[in-house]
DNA sequence: CTTAATATTAAGCAAACGTTTAAAAACAAA
DNA sequence: TTTGTTTTTAAACGTTTGCTTAATATTAAG
């Protein structure tokens, strides 16, 4: 028997991996997953059954990688403050290394039953948010924060996070930056997005 | 001569609006288009030239109608405070009309060259945001805010509000909603976004 | 009615798509 | 080498894609 992870199938997934992400499902085809492997159609189709087979294998496998372990984070066992600075600052390093990522997810996850639906729940990406919830509420007795909703707080985070990914194109015209100065504007929010979310908490009402 | 805007035109356009907002311009074809407007396919490049033109056309229409006017509330002359709650719901409710709106833009305007570079930047959507950096300016220097950059303040604003509706299906999964309920925690957004951005603003820290 | 412009239809084009086939090449064990 | 399995290749399959053609209806004016 040969070795079970030929070079090939190995190069099939980068490759697949990288036009997915680039292009989403439908734009990147056959023949250039098999292109930019340097092999040929047929061997796509021999090692994983289908298009659609080998989607859903790569970005299972991608996903437990890396959006997992961050979005974890919030249920993790640390002080509030310190838990929202370490949340920002490696989801953001994540996506300077994989910007396009977000809009992918999201572009995929569109149409109601998007591929990708059974890939997160399966991967425990749709855990509730119980434990933060409860911490939110701790701090909310003590009075150090308002009462708030760990959902909206989720949201906030997320959303102050990501968008600045999915929008890139959008504010490298509209601001005039390229690689460089985005990644500057993008580092400044490592301060603006924890000071804007604690700011609301700690705003009493 | 006959009148110089037939219904069927019309039907073809309204057709494709929905489609390609619905499921991107790769992912509607010109026979899903024609069959969604009760005609045939020869029609659509009868009165449009092409899909891509027919995309171009249906779209400059439809931001010079929706997208345009609440980007520019940021530049109205209004209060600080009136202009922000103002402006989170205007959008709000636009979006909670047409809630893919935001994830159509988005995904066509990936890969660099997106269809809709041009389309955003001759309807006027690039304008630079000067007149906001000056309020927030003017507001600084009376001790009422702290001194902010306006790009950041502007991304915040974006993002709180159109993240809900780009990421809406995976806030239905995760947190088991229906529509109805989505609409609640969305309408709840129009209190806890604009006090995250004034807490942050008001925050001298 | 005649005529010419406009609107609509059914049929078909070439190209690209995901997938399959059948044969050749490479490899490992006997 | 022989045998059997795994890997690779070139070619083609049937569909679907955007778009065009050529013929037919419809309309309005002279």
């Amino acid at each position: 028997m040969a070795k079970s992870h030929s070079n090939t199938e190995e190069k099939i997934k980068e490759a697949a991996r990288k036009l997915f992400v680039e292009k989403g499902f439908s734009n990147a085809t056959t023949r250039d997953i098999a292109e930019c492997a340097e092999t040929n159609i047929a061997l796509v189709n021999y090692y994983f059954r289908s298009k659609e087979n080998l989607f859903q294998s790569v970005f299972q496998e991608s996903f437990a990688q890396t959006f997992l372990p961050v979005a974890r984070i919030l249920n993790d066992d640390l002080p509030l403050e310190v838990k929202i600075y370490k949340f920002v600052d490696n989801i953001t390093e994540l996506l300077k290394r994989d910007p396009m990522l977000p809009i992918f997810v999201l572009s995929e996850m569109r149409g109601e039953h998007g591929a990708m639906c059974q890939t997160m729940q399966q991967a425990g990406a749709m855990e509730q948010s119980a434990g933060f919830q409860q911490q939110l509420d701790e701090e909310a007795a003590k009075g150090n924060i308002r009462p708030v909703d760990a959902r909206q707080v989720e949201t906030n985070l997320m959303a102050l996070v990501l968008f600045p990914f999915l929008s890139m194109n959008i504010l490298k015209m509209k601001h005039q930056l390229d690689d460089e100065t985005f990644a500057q504007f993008v580092d400044e929010r490592k301060k603006v997005v924890p000071e804007t979310i604690l700011a609301y908490l700690r705003n009493k009402g």
